[in-house]
DNA sequence: CTTTAGCACTCTCAGCGTTAGAGTGCTAAA
DNA sequence: TTTAGCACTCTAACGCTGAGAGTGCTAAAG
């Protein structure tokens, strides 16, 4: 199971020129692209090696390799060379995110069109999940007779809000008045806890008479259940036709269909998302000052190699998915590169990028922290408004 | 320049043979399926003259015949039957459309779901374009020291809101004066008359000083302008690649490239909308009295044939462009059927649907047709809250 | 004058064999 | 352990061919 240096700087090289390339590589044409000390049939006696232990693939015997999920997966966890943006591409996207308005949703969508254009690959970027955020305010403005918007302030200034039919015999202040009293009773719960009997038994404190009550709050209830729900701001589809992957037609319906129904990639990536919580939870349970740097693998002067060795890494804060890691129909050619985004303390959303499978890693994962960072330093921004703000109150 | 009735109904049945193969037609083939009662030779000679008319074209001399633009329009405008739809069909857009809540965007969000699935192609739908639009209301709710919502109420009941930041030192009661300054002042007026000058001098009335009014004043021009933000919402883009048209992988990409440039069909629909409001007041100008009904081709009992007759037509309610007709790079390949739907009694939203130029016209006619006036009522529905309510008041 | 049968002609497309080239694995020598 | 050399494999591109679909034209029939 373990490679040597040489084995692994071939493994790095085929993978680079694949990605570059799209076209199976040959031992002649990587030592001359390479400069390789070892000559083609050294090359092609470590490439057979690496093949029969499942790093390469070959379509037909006289084909050149190309990369299995199992060597992307080392190529990404171990031969990666992290590689930094450059100062121009770091004020662009910074440009970008903070030239936004005070709306997460704004922001959001900016950071899904940043992330597909510097990368340019599909980028995927969730709205928050809100269950476990407080109820800080609830607000409902009359709008005519008959109609109201009901707004929903929730932890960290997220503003979420709803345009409701009531009885038109409501005015003005039996609204505020209902609203208020919701807003006593419910402010500080989480999203989660609140019920529609929670809602109704706080909207009864009025007393007012259950025909004026019982629609106001049925659509208070729904406006504050709504305040959690996920949506997808997905940029760059179409790129993906320009890579020869994707010239196959059958292969582009798959994908287009599959990103075509958003909810389910929606829910997968909150899934990954929710697994890698939990094993965060007992790694961190299992080896409470473990704090290394991530250490990463040191071909060419090592001698034993990193691969199977015990050095503990730090987790980077992306996650990875190759090929048929994915679990979804139609993806199986794809990778998918996610991180998640926070509002305050708590993690609450999730964002990501889909390519080929021979996509540019490096690049999506620079592109994919350095975005996750500012997107997460903007939303500090519109938060730290309102920090500032309760410390004058 | 004129078509005999024989050549009508051969136009129409290699275009109805087209439509559904995708495939050249041929004179022998033609006949068999149609049970035409006059051999392929005659069928072919006629072909011949179309194509010498520039109804039909030939990728070369020993294929079939496949429809020209010019073949398409005359097929759409004079040889296309009316087709209702079923009732099962119209129930299920009703059922879709009217489960709706009271928000216009969303109603405009089924009514492009429901568009592209009921004929297979894509669907674009529009945001009302509210420029002539009177300012009815606008508020401001203070979220928390710092942050408001800017509430603004329109014609008919459509409400658009934004949060901003606002000096921290403005309390309620001074952020909900300059609303009711800004209000008080503005109600009544359109949104294209609305500038910052107007903005600004009526903010002034509050007489409070101008560190609080500046920002303050700025955002809400602002959020009064961007309720007229056009958007766009598009459905069921993926579903060109099951089309044979679109295997061609450079078709899609050029397709794809376009639709993903979204507010530039917007535009071009938009602008197609507007040149047809310029057309109807000329023709109305024109003839004031006219008001037959729309006379369709009658292929087989008219002898003359009414393609080149004098009959005044009744103007559809949709508008269909074709091929090269749509002069947009990329699209020239598709066609569009085009509407409108109303807020009130004024034009102020498109719609329409993409698909291959060989699209299925009846269908799409009579879906988008039906979906126009069933989106038209629904909001019609939201609308009446309102009107009823301030009779009542 | 219109229609139709018949026929020669055209063009595409699928199938097939051939070939060039890239890449491999193996062997034997360095 | 490495490498040069070589025979072998497989694909993809090319050109050729024949079948088939469709046409246009002509001449005869209605």
């Amino acid at each position: 199971m373990k490679l040597n240096n040489r084995q692994q700087a071939i493994l790095r090289a085929v993978i680079d020129d694949y990605i570059e390339t799209a076209e199976p590589v040959g031992s002649k044409n990587l030592v001359s692209r390479h400069a390789f000390p070892v000559s083609s049939a050294t090359v092609r006696n470590e490439m057979a090696e690496l093949e029969e232990q499942g790093y390469l693939e070959q379509k037909h015997t006289s084909a050149g390799r190309i990369p299995s999920d199992k060597g992307y997966r080392t190529y990404v966890d171990n031969l990666l060379r992290a590689s930094e943006l450059t100062p121009e591409e770091q004020e662009q996207i910074q440009g970008y995110l903070s030239e936004c308005i005070d709306e997460v949703s704004d922001l959001i969508r900016r950071a899904s069109t940043v992330l597909s254009e510097q990368t340019g690959y599909t980028s995927l970027v969730l709205t928050p999940q809100l269950r476990r955020s407080q109820l800080k305010q609830l607000k409902m403005l009359m709008i005519e007779p008959g109609r109201a918007l009901v707004v929903v302030v929730l932890e960290a200034g997220v503003v979420k809000d709803r345009l409701v039919r009531i009885p038109s015999m409501i005015d003005s202040s039996q609204l505020m008045q209902i609203a208020n009293a919701i807003e006593d009773s419910l402010t500080g719960m989480k999203l989660d806890d609140i019920t529609l009997v929670t809602v109704t038994s706080a909207g009864r404190k009025t007393e007012l008479p259950d025909s004026l009550l019982n629609q106001v709050l049925y659509e208070a209830y729904v406006a504050i259940k709504q305040a959690d729900n996920l949506e997808v701001y997905m940029e760059g589809a179409h790129k993906m036709l320009s890579y020869p992957e994707f010239q196959n037609i059958d292969k582009a319906k798959d994908y287009y269909n599959m990103l075509s129904r958003d909810g389910i990639i929606a829910g997968y990536m909150n899934e990954l998302s929710e697994e890698r919580r939990q094993e965060k939870i007992v790694a961190d349970a299992e080896s409470e000052t473990q704090d290394e740097q991530f250490e990463r693998a040191e071909i060419l002067d090592d001698t034993e190699g990193s691969l199977g060795g015990q050095v503990m890494k730090k987790r980077p804060a992306y996650m990875v998915r190759i090929g048929q890691e994915i679990s979804l129909e139609g993806l199986s050619d794809c990778s998918l590169v996610t991180t998640s985004y926070r509002i305050g303390d708590t993690v609450v959303g999730n964002m990501g990028v889909i390519g080929p499978r021979r996509m540019e890693y490096g690049k999506v994962i620079s592109n994919i922290s350095y975005i996750k960072t500012a997107l997460d330093a903007e939303i500090r921004k519109i938060a730290s408004v309102r920090a500032e703000s309760e410390d004058q109150h």
